[in-house]
DNA sequence: TTCGTGAATCGTCGATAAGCGATAGGGACC
DNA sequence: GGTCCCTATCGCTTATCGACGATTCACGAA
């Protein structure tokens, strides 16, 4: 198997996330609320971009629910999708969960003010 | 206002937190997915217990709702109860939080290897 | 143009979540 | 005991989620 006609797993080029405010927190929040998506997340560990195919493969779950729960994560800008030809690949938004769990950090630490809205 | 009578906010001698699998992640993901528990969660970065009248009057929520709230993140562990007299004090649970950024700082690190049930 | 393949969307269903008012329970205090 | 205060729980309605099969769409290849 080879990934050579894949597209990269960089994020450049990409429009910026919205900022962390409360409801971004909640929204990412709820992107990672089902066991099937932090699944799906930590399959994208690995560093290259993912077919759909393989992650139903890997899930047991259903095509439909599988796009489903990518359009989820992609909705909420966890990851991000590129077409190639007929196939879509799927990589993370490492940059996303980053702010998210700094954001999750000043959320608990007693002695950062951070003023969300 | 005192909160000389007050219990501490310290977790010593709470039961210990369930481990962080998949599905733990996603339980604690799911009790920050709602503006709401965001938003008490981030009061209580203020570390001294609170009042649930006091959430409450933050919230602009009915005392139902704001109890309900407090019981799933109660119930994720994310915040834990103490009953002094008639009134509960909330605080949260720092060390839970820690773990949860931890896991998915893993999650998304492509260099480190989590076994994930 | 037609066919095949991979992925997204639609339609439906049961289950779960979110919100509120009303009610119940548990102390403290008289 | 009775009363007040604070919080949890109940009962209800509406909204959203999660899952699936079926269908549609987009693309490349024949």
């Amino acid at each position: 198997m080879t990934f050579a006609p894949t597209p990269s797993c960089t994020e450049a080029g990409l429009p910026e996330p919205a900022p962390m405010t409360v409801a971004r927190i909640a929204e990412i929040g709820k992107a990672l609320a089902h066991p099937a998506r932090v699944r799906i997340v930590n399959l994208f560990r690995i560093c290259h971009p993912h077919k759909v195919q393989d992650i139903v493969e890997e899930c047991d779950l259903a095509q439909s629910t599988i796009s489903e729960h990518l359009r989820i994560l992609r909705e909420a800008d966890v990851v991000f999708a590129s077409r190639d030809g007929p196939r879509t690949w799927y990589c993370l938004r490492r940059s996303v969960l980053r702010e998210y769990v700094k954001a999750i950090e000043e959320l608990q630490s007693t002695d950062e003010l951070l003023l969300l809205a």
